[in-house]
RNA sequence: GGCCCCUUCGACUAGCGGUUAGGUCACCGCCCUUUCAAGGCGGCGGCACGGGUUCGAGUCCCGUAGGGGUCACCA
């Protein structure tokens, strides 16, 4: 059975690069009717930042990414937190002592500090020479036995080569010389990354790697690990980095790596789970707009390319807005939108009336927070003017005035009415019609850009539309009082 | 710096020996139009370079360059 993980460390914010990943794990084990799990890797105690795993599971159910096993869900081979498994890992590492595939190493980290400067001034380019190897057997378990603060490392040999094979990228050939002698259990007695991942997926069934290209480097050490436990070892994806613009990995400097991010400036999951998916993976009929099952349906590791594709915003945005006009249902966008209004203080009459709103406003806005920014006069009497609309406001003083008059006229501001009163009214006046609607814009919206006037002038009503237009005009006789 | 990976328009990508090198975002223009968008149509723009292999190379091989990653008792 095909079985992917993703593993997270709770070090921080839900970092868009675990998305990433998780959706590609995600996928291939759903494609094969396998199993995608989640294990948290908090063996760094000082690294730990408390509430981390609460906001990683969420972003990750947040974008849809359910898995099968997990810390909070459980699982035939928990528990899921590596901080819960140290008994496994210390019993591991014995083994291998015991096999004589691993020795105690004693130095401190300013000795290593010193060892690893020497190193580097011979241009070797890793950081110990394995001299604690020399330690008679017995003397090393005196001094452990003494209290001796110590770590376990891994015996690599030293000559001949390692062949990872990587799955999107072929055999990759290692020197055995250029991998170093690795720690596997750190002197506080917690295991490094990789005992614990090696021992973990091992013990948890996991066939398929799939991680980020940062870990291709390191997986000779993780072979060689399986090769001393006697167990097999699953294949390996190893998937190009997320790029900022201009090429370096993605980073809190860069650019917007939280996922938290994304969701409170008002991204869809749905949006940004398809964005992140093309990111490397591209449909075989080119088509950009996918969901996550026909993803699965027509995934294939040869329609992923390599390299280290550029995160951009811009083009997340203009997805964004897809799908808010033309994936989602008008039901869903309104929604969608209720806890972003609520979140800035405005509130709506009916979700009716909301509705309409958010139809009027589709094509124009890309994220939901942009809603509630352009929107803003649907929702409240007291919007602001801007300045080009002041000056509409100025110039079409007395069509204001008279338009007032016209509409009030109306029963209703029902489009079959507004039209012919507003076209008859320019034609009436000889005026080019945008000289009519812009001043008419301007007061009952405070901007320049909106949706039709017709459209408006129903949803907001002539009670509103009427008031609206008076205020105006005293705002404008206001402005030119200071002038 | 050593080692490893990667390399098609500014960005994301299609291409898997024979293509006028296609699509999307962005950008520009036109159309639509009461504003702003959306939408439609069109345009700009690319195989990093040099050697091979081959009748033929964006596609295969080698080298160079560039980019990235990694060299922790962090993951």
């Amino acid at each position: 059975m095909v079985k992917t993980r993703i593993a997270p460390s709770p070090t921080g914010y839900p970092h868009v690069g675990t998305a990433y990943i998780g959706i590609f794990s995600y996928v291939w084990a759903r494609k094969n009717g396998g199993k995608f799990i989640v294990r948290i890797e908090d063996t760094d105690q000082n690294r730990y930042v408390e509430g981390a795993e609460e906001g990683i599971l969420r972003a990750l159910k947040w974008l849809g990414l359910d898995y099968d096993e997990g810390p909070d869900v459980g699982g035939p081979n928990g528990p899921y937190r590596q901080s819960e498994r140290l008994e496994l890992y210390r019993h591991y590492a014995q083994e291998l002592l015991d096999k004589g595939l691993a020795y105690r190493a004693f130095e401190t980290p300013e000795e290593l500090a010193a060892i690893r400067e020497e190193l580097q001034k011979k241009g070797l380019g890793y950081g110990y020479d394995g001299r604690a190897r020399k330690i008679p057997r017995e003397e090393a378990e005196a001094r452990a036995a003494a209290g001796e603060p110590h770590v376990i490392r891994l015996k690599t040999p030293e000559t001949g080569v390692t062949v990872v094979h990587d799955v999107l990228r072929g055999n990759i050939e290692f020197d055995n010389r250029e991998i170093p002698d690795a720690v596997l259990l750190k002197s506080d007695g917690f295991p490094t990354y990789h005992l614990a991942v090696v021992v973990d997926d091992h013990l948890m069934e996991v066939s398929d790697v799939i991680r980020g290209e940062d870990w291709l480097v390191s997986t000779p050490i993780q072979k060689l690990l399986y090769q001393a436990f006697g167990w097999d070892e699953p294949k390996w994806y190893h998937l190009p980095l997320l790029r900022a613009p201009g090429g370096a990995k993605l980073s809190k400097r860069t650019g917007h790596t939280s996922i938290d991010y994304y969701r409170k400036a008002g991204y869809l999951p749905d949006a940004l789970r398809n964005y992140l998916a093309t990111m490397g993976f591209s449909m075989p009929d080119g088509r950009e707009i996918f969901t996550m099952e026909e993803m699965i349906a027509a995934f294939s590791w040869d329609r992923v390319s390599l390299g280290g594709p550029v995160f951009d915003e811009e083009k997340l945005r203009w997805m964004n807005g897809k799908y808010i006009r033309e994936v989602l249902n008008l039901e869903e966008v309104c929604e969608r939108l209720k806890p972003f209004l609520e979140a800035a203080g405005l509130s709506w009459e009916s979700d009716v009336y909301l509705c309409k709103v958010a139809e009027a406003m589709r094509p124009r806005f890309e994220t939901l927070a942009e809603f509630v920014e352009k929107a803003r006069y649907f929702f409240t009497e007291d919007y602001p003017f801007e300045p080009k609309a002041e000056k509409e406001l100025k110039k079409g003083f007395e069509i204001l005035r008279e338009l007032k008059e016209v509409l009030a006229e109306l029963p209703d501001l029902a489009p079959e009415r507004t039209e012919p009163a507003l076209v008859g009214y320019a034609e009436a006046k000889e005026l080019k019609l945008r000289k009519v609607m812009q001043p008419l814009r301007a007061a009952i919206t405070g901007t320049l850009a909106t949706p039709g006037m017709y459209e408006m002038l129903e949803i907001l009503g002539k009670e509103r539309v009427l008031a609206r237009i008076e205020r105006a005009l005293a705002h404008a006789e206001k402005l030119e009082g200071n002038a």
